[in-house]
DNA sequence: GGATGTGAAGATCTTCACAGCA
DNA sequence: TGCTGTGAAGATCTTCACATCC
């Protein structure tokens, strides 16, 4: 292994910075300007990875992708790290942000301070109900969906963020590259198929709490029940269709060999960017 | 390697599944949830995998951590796939989930519809704000904060979801804690520090914009300038204080090396669970 | 003395490619 | 023949442990 010295790791990805720690320069960078805040000069990979959560020689691996910015027996200067980590991340610029799909999702993402503080800037909500359009959220008007295009053209929009219904959501998406969006940060919980160069990311509620079920459910007591196609006789054939409530008959079916290993209990979580979905309900009305 | 034959992955984490694996399960099942609705029997991974999003060999091998529910040149069943992997999410169980904040964003949960449909049960809506206090949000009637411990006990929640703004995050999650609570999704962008055995599973918009920002960065020109203390002179020094406004200038500081290396144009998305935050506005009103 | 920076070892996760069964 | 199931190879990511430098 090592293809030599300066193994960097990393795909063939962005730069040379590893995926895994360009998602956790956000959380640094946080926290560094929270020390920043109270006006302290300097912190230790120590320090800095307790305030971050993660733990100190992945905090120090994570640094020395981007350069050398601390001080051996000193630490690291506050000021300076937030600026480098800004400029890594691309927050020293300004970015334009239409948010499709204004309802509560939309106008809660309206509404977060978090934009505005790092360089992202709302140049426009659009929905496509023409009752919401004038009204103002967060300060800004609503426009029509029809408006779409002209607003990213005009503001030289690349970066959009889709609220809106599932069902929505591959058209909006459609529209927004069209125009020229090549970042996306969908909210519908629908797999968006765009062209290569475009950039998706999805974040689902559903998701998420579906993995927490997971393993909360080995908390408590092991599966509820193998659920293997009953060897003898028990279930009454349920094979029907309807998959829509909440607990889901076993049906029955060609099964082999299914291990069932006793369940150490477990605790841990773990996040990921899976690619998509399939379909479901929406997170709001558009 | 391989620590003999049936080497599992997965840490010692949750049974032998692999979190990568468990956090594509949801994933699917919403795909075959799809596939069922339009009365599709059977599935072969080629298929899946592309509704899904991802490719046949990642979704076999996930499958086969399950068992093998599968049938060699047919495909895989779909009804019983869904109740499989159903079952391994916990999701054939009913889980009562407690709101807390019910803002923007809690209400776009609340009414999220890919809730009720998976298992999960709103038992309550919670929100410090008197004047909230008996309004309905998605049919249930806000209660205040100080209903909280009893709801949870009376209906054995063990999920709450923190949807309040940052700075209450952390008292709420004691008191959900405290209560009984062992899983926590949370939205607020503060790192939540929790008991061992308690899940924390977060949502950060703020963070996913900052990755896409990162990519969109390397899309057009390169960083916007090395940003290195500039080895002449040219900064005005302007290691001040503040850190609020969205360019941020670059102070002076110990550098060393900092190799710029070009950067090939990347497009490439990744999610993660990094494990928290720092402190920062909050995503709505509480 | 003290904390960074990093090669190397481990642990996971992904992808390949093909044996094996319906 | 067709497609699943999976050992093995690769690619990443994490953690260790210590040389290095302030």
């Amino acid at each position: 292994m090592a293809t030599g010295r300066n193994h960097r790791p990393a795909t063939s990805r962005s730069r040379g910075i590893p995926d895994a720690t360009v998602a956790r320069l956000p959380l640094y960078l946080r926290a560094l300007t929270a020390l920043s805040e109270r006006s302290v000069p300097t912190v230790s990979s120590e320090e800095l990875a307790s305030a971050a959560g993660v733990n100190s020689a992945k905090l120090r691996k994570d640094f020395s992708y981007l350069g050398s910015y601390g001080t051996r027996g000193v630490g690291y200067d506050v000021e300076y790290l937030v600026y480098q980590i800004s400029r890594e991340l691309g927050l020293t610029q300004d970015w334009p942000v239409v948010i499709v799909g204004i309802g509560n999702l939309g106008a809660a993402l309206a509404n977060y301070g978090g934009f505005a503080s790092r360089g992202f800037r709302v140049a426009a909500l659009i929905d496509a109900d023409p009752a919401m359009a004038g009204k103002p959220v967060a300060g800004i008007a609503v426009q029509h969906s029809d408006e779409l295009e002209r607003v990213i053209e005009e503001n030289g929009v690349s970066i959009g963020v889709i609220a809106t219904p599932a069902a929505s959501a591959q058209p909006v998406a459609d529209r927004l590259v069209a125009a020229g969006v090549t970042s996306i940060l969908n909210f519908a919980p629908t797999v968006l198929s765009v062209p290569e160069g475009v950039d998706v990311r999805k974040v689902d509620l559903s998701i998420e709490l579906q993995i927490l079920a997971f393993h909360e459910q080995r908390k408590s007591g092991e599966l509820p029940d193998d659920g293997r196609a009953v060897p003898g006789t028990d279930i009454g054939e349920d094979a029907g269709g309807g998959v829509t409530g909440s607990p889901v008959a076993p049906p029955a079916a060609s099964v082999t060999k299914r291990t069932a290993s006793a369940a150490p209990a477990a605790t841990d979580r773990r996040g990921d960017e899976p690619g998509n979905d399939g379909d479901l309900p929406a997170v709001m009305p558009a």
